[in-house]
DNA sequence: ACAATATACATCGTAGTCTTAGGTATATCA
DNA sequence: TGATATACCTAAGACTACGATGTATATTGT
């Protein structure tokens, strides 16, 4: 029932999730569990990529298939599947990422912020 | 079923309407069809909020109240019904840019992105 | 030995949000 | 008369996230 009152770190966040492991990936193959990690850390705790929405998403990103996993047993502690991207993942990522920059250009327009975004170009 | 494949466009612009309206609605007190096609032009035609989402996301913050409305008979043309701002509505908007810089800017982190969203100081 | 914590996977129910499509009505223009 | 623009509103369906729960392994503390 759309609840504007709630802290809206929330409702912003929806429909990222997929750019966000993609982009992980991208550093190289890593397993579910280490990704939603990752995202925390390098968000600075700003993002958090719950696992009932992590292990979902990353069914659909292998069925694209955008990413391909394999399961890895491990000398020690709990198997992982282990997730890699490919070459449509890569694609893909570049294009979320321009989809990004558009996205958050618009939005800081409309809030009347005209430095645009990601600047490519520092002005003098 | 999440379809990564789509535009993502439209998967990154949900949760974002809310301060949208009220960012609009910053400028003075307008009715909810020129709001939706204030954001499309402020956006450059980037965002486009549909009817389905507008009208509800307007009651919405008229209950929460961070809007007030009247309606208005017009001399020539359909009614409307006009919103304004309230405190509380000001208040919030003023909370959801921070929310909106944060989480942009931690969105650029995990990108790679070290320019860091919004900057209030330009480098030299 | 037992409990707590961390790792690591996965699924379900619930709730929230958007899109698409439809409906009502007024006014202008061809 | 019909098309277009304005202006409101709603409903059905799809999509996404959250929270809770469940399984299992290994380490650490008591």
């Amino acid at each position: 029932m759309y609840i504007v009152g709630m802290n809206d770190d929330q409702e912003l966040k929806k429909g990222s999730t997929p750019i966000l492991i993609l982009s992980v990936l991208s550093s190289g193959p890593s397993h579910g569990y280490a990704i939603a990690r990752e995202i925390q850390r390098l968000s600075a705790e700003a993002l958090k990529v719950g696992e009932g929405a992590l292990y979902p998403a990353l069914r659909i990103l292998e069925g694209a298939p955008l990413v391909e996993s394999t399961w890895e047993i491990q000398p020690s502690g709990p198997s992982r599947r282990i997730y890699t991207l490919t070459e449509a993942g890569h694609a893909k990522l570049a294009a979320s990422r321009r989809s990004w920059q558009r996205f958050s250009s618009a939005v800081n327009a409309v809030l009347g912020d005209t430095s645009g975004g990601t600047p490519h170009v520092q002005p003098a």
